[in-house]
RNA sequence: GGUGGAGUGGCCGAGAGGCGAGGCAACGGACUGCAAAUCCGUGUACACGGGUUCAAAUCCCGUCUCCACCUCCA
């Protein structure tokens, strides 16, 4: 079997073929630099990187785009309240989300564009829409410029929409739009806006609008034609009808595939600023492991809704323990990471995220090898161990959840660097509780382990010997 | 009004006609000085009402509830 995936725009799942063999490129929608990043927006990012590392561990050469949109009205109106520059504003935000990402263990993509880079390229996409007809400055001499959405008979396919059965928009500004829906391409400088968020035109100084940033930027990079379009479900419209609908009335296919991930959502709804009823990637992965949240956002379906709340969260550290103490066991009777090629993924694990990035079931897959293992350790089947050992890293690597990755160490030198002083401690504490033990002083050897358990270690006898541990 | 999605055991979360994914929690057993970790075992789950079928969580009809999108949104 090779890769499916849930294609949005024929609404099923279909097999992926590449347009190039053995090339894959992605786009998928960054962030509007305007907020901290919250658990959902980081979503999107967990899901597209597990795409990423799949399609590169099957043996694709993968490019993945992702755009800053670092010029919106909201960053202008925040930015405007509190007294910044714009820019400095997007540049703030762009800092928190990269920093997000990298906490959760997310690979950076190939090339990162801003929009406010690209300006050039979009006044010419705008161009070749005025010439071909469908598109054209506004008639009230503003100087926007409209998509006519009139031209273009497939507006609506990949939102499943047709335009007279949306719901009219009741207090749109015609603003010499030739129709409601005409969406604005360029939108010219207004006076309360700085200088600084105005760029020459044809039609003007203004600045891009939202739609056809991506256009551009994905046309520069992947090219008129490429593989995979992402992002949340809730770009499929306007965003992504829009910014298929401009690619394809200026002569270019555009994405193969549209791939929509689903919401994280809190008490049911949607995680969102306007609710103010997001949870913080900074604060979320200060009370919980990162390597737990990723956990907890890469276990379910893509497509599915994620529940936000404390207990899931706190579930998920401990199913994630599970499989670390999994790999400590393995370690104390010497497993180590293969060297040079990969291992054979569990066919399981392949069938599951071949189907769709079937996370749920590969995970499923993992379990079953985590609980093989202990069974093989349990019966002194080292050989067994080891192999069931190398399969679950392996596994953990697809997912981006291996411990060992130095991803997971970033900024902890202080850390590392106590944690052979800390261990030397508590190698003489285990000790003195090693002569207890052996002179059945049992009263004296729990008053040792209780004391390491108050320090907040978690103390294990194995037949190794006694092994401590970090709590959480 | 249009479009799309959801309701599964104490909790999270898959599946999409036929042997109960998986995890967390709980309980029993093994192991342990006691624990921890681990393994084994324990569950009569699919919003509601009808229907089709030898067989329905899954298909059909109806009902209820919830969510999302329809020009700010991951």
């Amino acid at each position: 079997m090779t890769f499916h995936v849930y294609d949005s725009l024929r609404g099923q799942v279909v097999q992926f073929v590449p347009l190039v063999p053995g090339q894959v490129s992605i786009y998928h929608c960054g962030l509007t630099v305007q907020a901290a990043p919250h658990l959902g927006h980081i979503r999107k990012e967990i899901v597209f990187d597990v795409l990423r590392r799949w399609l590169t561990h099957s043996g694709y050469s993968v490019r993945v785009v992702a755009n800053v949109t670092d010029i919106d009205d909201k960053i202008l109106q925040t930015s405007a309240r509190e007294g910044i520059p714009w820019f400095e504003h997007a540049y703030r935000f762009e800092r928190e989300l990269h920093e997000a990402y990298r906490a959760l263990g997310c690979l950076p993509p190939s090339y990162e564009p801003r929009a406010t880079g690209h300006i050039p390229e979009m006044i010419e996409l705008i161009g070749v829409l005025i010439n071909r007809g469908h598109a054209y400055p506004a008639a009230d001499g503003s100087g926007d410029v409209y998509f006519d959405v009139a031209s273009w008979p497939d507006y609506g396919r990949l939102s499943h929409q047709r335009i007279g059965d949306m719901e009219p928009a009741e207090d749109a500004d015609p603003r010499g739009k030739r129709d409601p829906h005409d969406f604005a391409l360029w939108k010219a400088h207004k006076p309360d806006e700085p200088a600084t968020a105005a760029w020459q035109s044809p039609w003007g100084p203004g600045r891009p609008g939202w739609h056809i940033e991506c256009s551009a930027m994905a046309g520069k990079y992947l090219g008129p034609a490429f593989d995979i379009h992402g992002g949340g479900i809730d770009l499929r419209f306007p965003h992504h009808e829009n910014e298929l609908a401009q690619s394809q009335a200026a002569g270019r296919p555009f994405a193969s595939y549209w791939m929509h991930n689903a919401w994280v959502t809190a008490a049911g709804e949607k995680m969102s600023k306007s609710l103010s009823n997001g949870a913080l990637v900074s604060e979320v992965t200060q009370q919980y492991p990162p390597r737990a949240v990723r956990f907890y956002l890469v276990a379910p379906h893509y497509r599915s809704a994620i529940e936000f709340s404390d207990t899931s969260l706190a579930e998920a550290t401990a199913s994630l323990a599970r499989i670390d103490n999994f790999l400590r066991r393995a370690e104390s009777v010497g497993a180590q990471r293969p060297r040079g090629p990969g291992v054979e993924l569990p066919a399981g694990f392949v069938a599951a995220l071949d189907d769709d990035l079937g996370t749920p079931g590969a995970v499923a897959v993992l379990y079953q090898e985590v609980r093989d293992g202990n069974s093989a350790l349990d019966a002194g089947d080292t050989d067994a161990a080891l192999r069931a050992y190398e399969n679950v890293t392996a596994m953990l690597g697809v997912l981006g959840l291996d411990p060992d990755d130095p991803i997971w160490s970033g900024g902890a030198d202080d850390d590392a660097r106590l944690r052979p002083v800390v261990d030397s401690l508590v190698q003489a504490l285990l000790a003195r509780r090693a002569e207890a033990r052996a002179a059945r002083d049992w009263a004296g050897a729990d008053a040792i382990r209780d004391s390491l358990t108050a320090a907040g270690l978690k103390i294990e006898d194995t037949p190794q010997g006694s092994r401590w541990t970090m709590e959480g």
